[in-house]
DNA sequence: TCCAGTAAGTTCCTTTTTCGAACGCATTCA
DNA sequence: TGAATGCGTTCGAAAAAGGAACTTACTGGA
C-alpha cells in the first residue's frame, strides 16, 4: 500500500484518507466548516507555509471537497467553498472533536465546545444506525466484502 | 502553529489530529479494530516501512490509544491492544469509512461494507445529539469558546 | 549440531514533503 | 508615488518517509 495510490485501495478507510489523510488537510476543512473562504485567512489561522496551503486546496479541489469561485473581477480573486461532497465530512470533524473533547488533555483556560446554534446548549454526538436507531460500537459491527 | 505542537492547541480538531494526524496512524488503527496485533502483521497489512510502523506504535502508546502487551516470556513478545481511548476513536473511523463509501469511487469488484454483527444487515450510520435526539449538521452546530 | 524460520525491531542511505522567508503581479487606496 | 491587499510561486534547508539489509533471541527440524 503506497501512500500516492490509496484512492485505488479496496478499502474505505484507506479511500477516505487519500482525501483528508495529509498534513493540514483536515484543519483547513474545519477553517471552511467555520466560514473561512480566503486564501489569506486559511494561511493567517494556520500558520501553515502558502506553499502547502495551496497544494491543498488545489487536491482539495480536484476531488470535489471544495470549489473554488470568482467573487470579483479585476483584479481576479477567488473564495473557497465547500461543495456537498465536502460538507458531508461534518460527522468526521464532529467525531473528532467529541473524542478530543473527551480524551485528550484540555487546554487553560480557552476549550472549545460543540453547542447546538439555536438553543446554544451543549451537545453530545452519538452515532446510530438510521434504520434501527441503535448505537453503533465497535462490537456491533463488521465490515463485509462485496465481491 | 507547528505539527508538533498541535496538542497544546484550544482547538479540539488540532489536539485530535495531533494523535490521528499522522501519516498510517488511522490505517494502524483500522487494522487494530480488525483485530491485528503484531508487529509483522501490521507491516504485512500496511506494506508501511518497518521504521514508520515502529515510530506509530509507539507515538500510540505514548498516548494511551494503544497498550503494548507481553504475551510471550523467552523471546520477550509484545502486542498492540487498542485501549478505552482507542476504541473510543471508532466513530471517526466509522463517519470515515461511510463518508468515502458514499462519496469516493468504489473499486471494482472489492468494496467493503458496515454490517451488523447479528444480523449482517447493512448500516447508515448517522449523527445525533445523545439528548435530544436530533440529526447533528453543520446548520444545527457551532463552536464556543469557554474562558 | 547446524540451518531455517519467527517475531520485533534497528540501522543506513535515498527520496519526498514540509518549512521559512522572500519574491511577483495586478489592482486599489491615500 | 508609495503602501496595502490578495493570491499565489520560488528557493534552499530541514524533517519525514521509503527501501533494504541487519540484529537479537529463541524454536523446531534434519
Amino acid at each position: 500500500m503506497k501512500w500516492n495510490e490509496l484512492k485505488d485501495e479496496a478499502c474505505p478507510v484507506a479511500r477516505g484518507l487519500s482525501v483528508v489523510g495529509d498534513r493540514w488537510t483536515l484543519l483547513v476543512l474545519r477553517d471552511c466548516f467555520q466560514g473561512i473562504r480566503r486564501f489569506d485567512d486559511f494561511q493567517t489561522r494556520l500558520g501553515i507555509t502558502r506553499h502547502v496551503l495551496a497544494d491543498r486546496l488545489k487536491k482539495l479541489q480536484d476531488c470535489g471537497v471544495l470549489e473554488r469561485k470568482l467573487y470579483q473581477e479585476r483584479p481576479p480573486r477567488h473564495e473557497y467553498l465547500l461543495t456537498e461532497k465536502g460538507l458531508a465530512l461534518h460527522p468526521v470533524l464532529v467525531s473528532l472533536v467529541h473524542w478530543a473533547n473527551e480524551w485528550t488533555p484540555q487546554p487553560r483556560p480557552g476549550g472549545m465546545r460543540l453547542v447546538s446554534r439555536t438553543t446554544g446548549e451543549p451537545v453530545e454526538p452519538l452515532l446510530i444506525d438510521r434504520q434501527s436507531g441503535e448505537p453503533l460500537t465497535p462490537r456491533s459491527l463488521r465490515t463485509r466484502r462485496l465481491d
